[in-house]
RNA sequence: GGCCCCGUAGCUCAGCCUGGAUAGAGCGGCGGCCUUCUAAGCCGUAGGUCCCGGGUUCAAAUCCCGGCGGGGCCGCCA
């Protein structure tokens, strides 16, 4: 049931019509809303007046005949025909859908249909979540709930990284101060907190000896590079020892065991070899940690309503199964002629040359230059490029899916286009092309460049309990439960973030801004949640669990024939928000939908109202609730009784 | 150098795909509104060469071409 979409239909029904009888087309004009002040939806005759002199009296004669049932009769300005809605005749179908539909408002066949695999989040297992992360979780999340709104089938999947160096610094540094880290985590240190430390500091000092050796052979032959590097080696220095503020004894204790080891790049390379081949003890370490950071994600994941049906672990899926490998093997059987063996060794799939010579440039949606696709190191270890080919193999083997969306920043465009031209070459052209990189821009801090190997960030967990803080001391008074209290901050806390972060479109890079997280004014997450809760109120007081009659009455206020024409929008904008994957349109209606019930709220009483506006309003109140409780589900908002 | 994204009010952004009338929100500013359904609200007001230059069109923030500015990628990292 799509209410906007009658009006359309009605439209175009009108312009049928018209068109019979000038012996043209009319009805694939583009029928478009109209600016306020000429009506609700306005078609553009310009090119029509320009051939047929005496439109006017045409339109006169079929709008003369014609039974307008949710429309009135239209107008033509400045050749735009313009009409509106029948207040009386559309606000009874708006809300009789609402009211019917409920939670399932908001559904029309317009929806996207299909089955889904969407894989977000996907962070390293290294270190704490962190406010980009953040964006990416809330980006796969929102889509997940609105595509499943939509009927979809839809699986949601975490890509755990437990291959390549990155993992196998934090193994090393954590087995050097095990049993501190383990007393952390019993004190309550979240365990992704305690190896986001030791990873950092672990990176930061492996940097340090790789800049001690380069300065060491450079102090002979080229002293003034030398002495660059030395100022870098100064700022190292200064981040371990910002570190070191975290968890003094922690640090002081994995520097000291880090200093014997010689060649930290190379022990961690030495890991991430026997991890590849599955030597038990470094296969039982690497889990250890990754566990732990995991049990980490879920806590924070869960804080922000985010579940995943899935858990992937790379070294799984795609090296112990021989899947990397084979995709290697079968590139080398398939397209012989792109696979190329570099200087140093390395094996390289020439993806530019084969995307050039299918021009594939369009089917696939790459970028116009590509770069070679390095698939094999010199020691023959896979990357994690090949690795993603195995996974996504994998995922349709295993689960079929028509699409699968991956969120990934933006900047990893090239090796995504990659791996969709490496599906084609393996002979698999319809996965590649089903095959989404949802692509987001980064999350910057203000002058703050972010780094997980520095260890610098601001993680979710912070942002999380910094916004619950501030909302706690806005509504302490409110509350006498102290339970109740909490409850209510973590889910505006909770709430705050989302929106901020979804409402924004994808592509624009975001520049993370406490103001904006932490507003609980108009254009937020809170500001849905309280009117939310003023809707819910009305209607509880007014004793109504569910309007069942009501009767509109003869003249309806300007507000009240807004808000029916949003609630009527709100099967075309999820709709629309489903197939082009853009969850913030749905925050844009929502936010316009609480402004117009606040301003609504203002002017009109409800329960002390007579009849039938007490009646109506409260069928459209309810209808309002409805509309902001399917749109906050979508975007895992939480309702609340209270605020 | 090549490719991708972004450029709209002091700030954060929507609108661009699919061209349409006097370009919209929020924040911040200024001025008002709490014995009446939650003031996290509402009302009013100020604020714009839609980065610049061409082109297409009856019509361009929107499409095309050329610039400029910011960010990103072009690794035997992920």
């Amino acid at each position: 049931m799509n209410p906007f979409d009658e009006l359309v239909r009605e439209v175009r029904q009108f312009l049928q019509r018209v068109g019979e009888m000038i012996n043209r087309d009319l009805t694939s004009l583009p029928v478009s809303k109209a600016q306020p002040r000429f009506g609700y939806l306005a078609v553009p005759l310009h090119s029509v007046m320009r051939e047929v002199t005496n439109i006017d009296s045409i339109l006169e004669d079929v709008a003369e005949r014609f039974e307008f049932k949710y429309l009135q009769r239209p107008r033509l300005v400045s050749g735009f025909l313009n009409f509106d809605v029948n207040p009386r005749e559309y606000s009874k179908l708006v809300i009789d859908a609402a009211l019917s539909l409920r939670e399932r408002y908001g559904y029309s066949d317009k929806c996207p249909r299909g089955k889904f695999l969407i894989e977000h989040t996907s962070a390293n297992p290294l270190h704490p979540l962190h406010i980009g992360h953040a964006r990416n979780a809330v980006l796969g999340d929102t889509l997940a709930r609105l595509l499943r709104f939509c009927g979809c089938e839809v699986r949601t999947h975490f890509y755990l990284n437990d291959c390549g160096d990155q993992v196998s610094y934090a193994v090393l540094g954590f087995d050097l101060v095990r049993d501190v880290a383990y007393r952390r985590i019993r004190e309550g240190r979240k365990p992704d907190h305690v190896v986001g430390l030791i990873y950092a500091v672990t990176c930061t000092v492996a940097e340090i000896k790789r800049l001690n050796r380069e300065i060491k052979s450079l102090e002979k032959v080229n002293p003034e590079r030398a002495n660059e590097l030395r100022g870098e080696l100064d700022s190292l220095v200064a981040a371990v020892n910002r570190l070191r503020e975290q968890d003094p004894e922690l640090v002081d204790m994995l520097v000291r065991a880090l200093g014997p080891v010689d060649d930290l790049d190379l022990e961690a390379k030495r890991i991430t070899r026997l991890y590849e081949q599955g030597d038990l003890e470094v296969v039982k370490k690497v889990r250890e940690v990754v566990n732990l950071v995991v049990e980490g994600f879920r806590q924070t994941l869960t804080r922000m309503s985010i579940e995943f049906d899935s858990w992937d672990w790379e070294s799984e899926v795609a090296v112990y199964s021989g899947k990397a490998v084979e995709v290697v093997r079968q590139l080398f059987r398939r397209v012989p002629n792109f696979v190329e063996t570099d200087e140093g060794g390395a094996i390289v799939f020439r993806a530019d040359k084969y995307a050039e010579l299918l021009n594939l440039w369009d089917e696939l949606g790459l970028p116009r230059s590509l770069p070679r696709a390095v698939l094999l190191r010199r020691d023959g270890t896979t990357l994690y490029l090949t690795r993603d080919v195995a996974y996504a193999l994998w995922c349709f083997e295993k689960f079929n899916p028509d699409r699968i969306i991956r969120v990934i920043a933006a900047e990893q465009r090239h090796p995504q286009a990659q791996l969709r031209v490496i599906l084609h070459a393996l002979g698999y052209p319809d996965l590649a092309r089903r095959v989404v990189h949802y692509a987001y821009e980064m999350v910057v801090l203000p002058g703050v460049k972010m780094s997980g190997r520095r260890g610098e960030y601001v993680t979710l967990d912070e942002i999380l309990d910094e916004t619950k803080r501030r909302v706690r001391d806005l509504i302490r008074d409110r509350f006498s439960s102290q339970e109740e209290l909490d409850r209510v901050s973590e889910a505006v806390a909770v709430g705050a973030v989302r929106y901020a972060l979804v409402s924004v479109g994808p592509l624009r890079p975001m520049t993370f801004d406490w103001n904006k997280v932490i507003n609980l004014r108009q254009n937020s997450g809170p500001f849905l949640q309280y009117t939310y809760v003023r809707a819910k109120s009305i209607l509880e007081k007014a004793g109504v669990i569910s309007v069942m009659h009501y009767q509109v009455p003869e003249e309806l206020a300007p507000e009240e024939v807004d808000l029916v024409k949003l609630i009527g929008e709100v099967p075309e904008v999820v709709a629309k928000a489903a197939s082009d994957l853009r969850p913030d349109y749905l925050a844009e209606h929502a936010n316009r939908i609480a402004l117009t019930f606040n301003s609504f709220y203002e002017k009109y009483p409800v329960m002390r109202a007579d009849e039938p506006y007490r009646g109506f309003r409260l069928a459209l109140v309810e209808a309002v609730k409805i509309c902001l409780s399917n749109i906050m589900g979508i975007l895992g908002v939480p309702t609340l009784e209270r605020m």
